[in-house]
DNA sequence: CGCTTATTTGATCTTGATCAATGGTAGTGG
DNA sequence: CCACTACCATTGATCAAGATCAAATAAGCG
């Protein structure tokens, strides 16, 4: 479904690729090294905040993350998941403030490089726009997916989905890992936590999933 | 809300002031006029379907659109409006098939320019490439904003925000006309349309707007 | 005027929300 | 090892927001 994620970010111009023995995997609390913009980050953390000034984008080197919009009383709506190879914080790039907070889900590894960065990147190889647009694209494409599935799927078509889409990387069959408790899920999908728990039960016994705690595994049978 | 209309339009490279006198005002069966490429579409027309090899790009010099998505059993659920100003289709840019189909709300008039000529025109001026990418962070936003109606707002919440949405360029008190029937509001905020009438009437009735057929006025009254 | 389409309104039903309690599991520290 | 805590998941009972089905008006428009 996405792109390979090249050595080197096409965008960001700077190395992408988690393995390299001379990148460093910096954790939450050592930003900043110069050599490489590389870092760690554990589950449930912010990487930016909606509404802050937008000052750097993100690439995803490995892990789950979520564009996330909060209201004033509390409730919260993911908009889409962010997966490894594809950007988040674009805004930056044309100075409007962050749209929807970025949180990881798992435990995550992102290139963060600041937007005049970037652009003096996009400057100098203009190609990187192209790759830019590409990722704009999908990032729509996914949230539109968002709006079809709450806007018109029932909460055992919309888990369904959700579970394909998590599993499109494992084969059918096989047991994987959700990266999402059953709130998140309920955030992502707009329904309430205990619908989601009850929805995916209904499932089970249906015969279409098996769940063991957050392991699951999607099994053929056609309906 | 949305940049002006530049007189020549950034990312596509041709006229898009819709005023010009040498400019044609095309309607939907003469397309294809070498000297100019602005075209006129009724309203309800679809310029573009979803799933079709995309082709071109359009960008709205005036009137509204909508992105739609339909179903296998026909239902419809809109992802966005289109106004002046904006673009859509620019997935023919990258190669992808078109999302979502493009639908004209009013009399659109509109420039639909092929790809490979959008192409030409951001290798020669890749200053166009930072215009493009503003569009998308644009649709994006839009997109989300649909995401958080559907989600979590009520029925009245949503077409309250929609309203002032459609209202937001006119001054607060002024009569305005909607460009959405029942049904179509309803497509938009994932309502049926007996809901959509209800609750507009419950909107009067708590003195929070007026209307009269299609023309519709915001009061003041906060609550 | 008569036709078509849009809108309003009513009656009833369903889905999923909400509130609340219970059971599981992992981690921590004595 | 066990008690304690914190978090997560499940389950039950009840309720409300909208969906759905159906019919009656209203509004355009030839």
């Amino acid at each position: 479904m996405v792109d390979a994620i090249p050595p080197r970010s096409e965008v960001l111009g700077c190395p992408v690729r988690g393995r390299g023995t001379t990148l460093r995997s910096a954790c939450a609390t050592c930003a900043g090294h110069p050599t490489s913009r590389q870092e760690c980050f554990g589950p449930r953390t912010p990487l930016f905040l909606e509404g802050a000034a937008a000052s750097h984008v993100v690439a995803v080197v490995s892990g789950c993350l979520r564009e996330v919009r909060t209201t004033p009383d509390g409730r919260a709506q993911a908009v889409r998941l962010v997966k490894a190879g594809e950007l988040a914080g674009t805004e930056a790039l044309v100075g409007r403030p962050y749209d929807s907070t970025l949180e990881s889900l798992t435990r995550v590894r992102v290139c963060v490089v600041p937007a005049p960065e970037v652009l003096a990147h996009l400057d100098r190889y203009p190609e990187a726009w192209r790759a830019l647009h590409r990722d704009a694209c999908g990032a729509l494409q996914a949230v539109r997916e968002t709006v079809l599935r709450i806007g018109l799927q029932s909460a055992e078509d919309r888990i369904f989905a959700l579970f394909e889409e998590l599993g499109s990387d494992v084969p059918r069959g096989r047991w994987f890992q959700l990266p999402l408790n059953r709130i998140e899920i309920g955030e992502l999908l707009s329904l309430a936590h205990a619908t989601v728990s009850r929805t995916i039960g209904r499932l089970v016994e249906r015969g279409l999933i098996q769940v063991r705690g957050r392991k699951i595994r999607l099994l053929d049978r056609r309906d």
